[in-house]
DNA sequence: GTCTATACTTCGATAGAC
DNA sequence: GTCTATCGAAGTATAGAC
């Protein structure tokens, strides 16, 4: 049975749980360590299941992504929807466990080019929804697009969250109290807090 | 002869290029791409000369860490101590290729238990750095701490720097000169360019 | 200091029994 | 669908010739 032609299951208790290894693998020690041996061993099972799932360890990568990506665009935009936008927002961005995976997926993009593209474009899609909400929390609010320029906003506030999960990760947090209470401020200026 | 008691050559033209063809790897393809093999052959040698300078792999990325994290802070020092503090540092924070490197670096904590500690304390210096030519900044304009808290300002402009880099890696550009305007806003605010 | 040669481990992947 | 068994490639690391 070649790689081509094998079984393409989509749903079966047995691939989660090889799925559920991958990640919990990636953000516990690194996508390096997320081998289809470990992964294996990790979901109580053996590597040639791993094989038979995914014939190879970039589509098995590949799964693991298009599923926690999915997710995570889902819950976006149920924050982007929800009465308070940009809070949120705000509170997708300092999740600990889905933004370390997606750190980790973005060395992976690093090392492994074939799974670059998949990232890329999952990349234009996250923030296309985040610019499209922002823009109407700008409109909103009647915002002069200078001091609240949606796009740019949406990159910064990002930008910030993931640091913190990753300074976080490190045990490096000085100066996040402060940071945080800067965001929570200028956050609070457009929604403000009951 | 066994790992300890192998001679610590400290400047050797050799042990340069093995650490050059490491960084020159990670930052292409990622940490887990630099095995002594691939540095090896990268640096036109043969991998039991990576086992000579370097006993073990974790001794070469300790001291590609050093190294690099030496320069680094030197970089930074000299910045924050320009005419132009904000612009100087934030010049550092987006250098391509430093900020790769460190960002590998970063993966290789989550990966490598060992380095962790290493690149925690970096961290720390590197921000108290930060802190520290802040608040003289701080002080110099006579600004409000809770409209410019050292610290959080430190956190923030870096997340936005080092996020910047890290999108661009992907060919993620939608909304950076936005960003970057912002942020060039902001810190012409306190250092007025000629 | 640099090489060849090699030992041992782990990895990705496949074949084939059940 | 899951396993055992196995292959070849690549990994870390060492011994020893030069």
């Amino acid at each position: 049975m070649t790689a081509s032609d094998r079984p393409k299951v989509r749903d079966s208790k047995t691939r989660d749980m090889l799925i559920d290894a991958t990640i919990q693998i990636m953000v516990e020690e690194g996508y390096a360590a997320a081998t289809s041996r470990r992964v294996a061993t990790k979901a109580g099972l053996k590597p040639a299941l791993v094989h038979y799932y995914f014939p190879t360890m970039d589509e098995l990568y590949l799964e693991v992504f298009r599923r926690g990506g999915a997710a995570y665009l889902e819950r976006q935009k149920q924050a982007l929807a929800s009465d308070l936008p940009l809070h949120a927002f705000w509170d997708t961005l300092i999740e600990p466990k889905d933004t370390r995976l997606l750190l980790e997926f973005m060395g992976l993009a690093n090392h492994r080019k074939d799974v670059r593209a998949e990232i890329a474009a999952w990349s234009e899609r996250w923030r296309e929804m985040q610019i499209t909400a922002l823009n109407f929390v700008a409109r909103q609010h009647g915002l002069d697009t200078d001091d609240f320029p949606p796009a740019g906003i949406a990159v910064i506030v990002a930008a910030i969250g993931r640091s913190l999960i990753l300074e976080q990760a490190l045990g490096a947090t000085v100066g996040h109290e402060e940071a945080i209470a800067l965001v929570a401020r200028f956050i609070d200026r457009f929604e403000m807090p009951t």
